[in-house]
DNA sequence: TGCACGTAAGCACATATACGCATATAATAC
DNA sequence: GTATTATATGCGTATATGTGCTTACGTGCA
């Protein structure tokens, strides 16, 4: 497998926003609508969505439209490589990813016959004020 | 273990460079001498030795110093995370990892009682001249 | 048709990064 | 001492990156 497929696979998993999509992802086990990360991390709508797009050119995720909505999921790791680099992703702990769960698990429970409903903030938000960060 | 700790390895590990003078470490099995990292790589000195100041500040190699040589060799990995990310590294392959592992066994043939005993490139080069790239 | 809403993209800017070059540091040899 | 050798560092610069803000896109609904 080539040197520059590796480089950038670390260099997607070397920001925190991405680390954390990426974290929740894995941790939900299902694919996600962009807005219950948002609403996981506390993060700004567009910075997710920036974020997304560079997980999904590092081949990291996978999209799938539906109407208005749009959901993300690990991309099935074809290689080696990539199930030991998301397996390593399973140790991270810490206050941040703690929060980000409990979030996750929050909004994953608005869910209605396994569907997002709720926009994002699980209200009428459409742009989010800074999150306080820890 | 936290998110900070995890970004400062994959950013560590997101460079051609890092990424080749890890797995050069990593395949070479003993602590290698810098001017056999430099010579492994067909990278000027300065490079070399700059990244390995990142890799050691992302706490993934370690220095011992001998004289006017300084040896660097893989950390011990204390952490499932470090030893999944290290094993991914194990898959890399293709034109640049081979020449890299080639010149790294004949550089190491040259060592005498296991130790280096010639400096860079094997002659008296002080620096290197721009490496032809694939 | 027009509006609302979920998502993405463009612009601006501050910061980080990679890398070539020259030079510094430190240890050995003469 | 000076010279030589192995390694490290500072400077300059081009390019990349992260992120806030605003705006655009696309779909569904009244």
């Amino acid at each position: 497998m080539e040197l520059g497929r590796f480089t950038k696979v670390f260099k997607a998993l070397s920001d925190g926003t991405r680390l954390r999509i990426v974290w929740v992802l894995d941790r939900a086990g299902t694919e996600l609508c962009v807005c219950e990360i948002i609403d996981s991390l506390e993060e700004t709508q567009y910075n997710v969505s920036r974020q997304m797009k560079i997980l999904k050119e590092a081949d990291l995720v996978q999209e799938r439209k539906e109407g208005r909505w749009v959901f993300y999921s690990l991309k099935n790791p074809e290689s080696t490589f990539l199930k030991r680099v998301l397996g390593s992703i399973r140790s991270l702990s810490g206050d941040t990813p703690l929060r980000d769960g409990e979030r996750l698990k929050a909004r994953l429970s608005l869910r209605e016959n396994g569907k997002c409903v709720v926009g994002m903030c699980g209200s009428s938000l459409t742009q989010r004020q800074v999150p306080q960060e820890a």
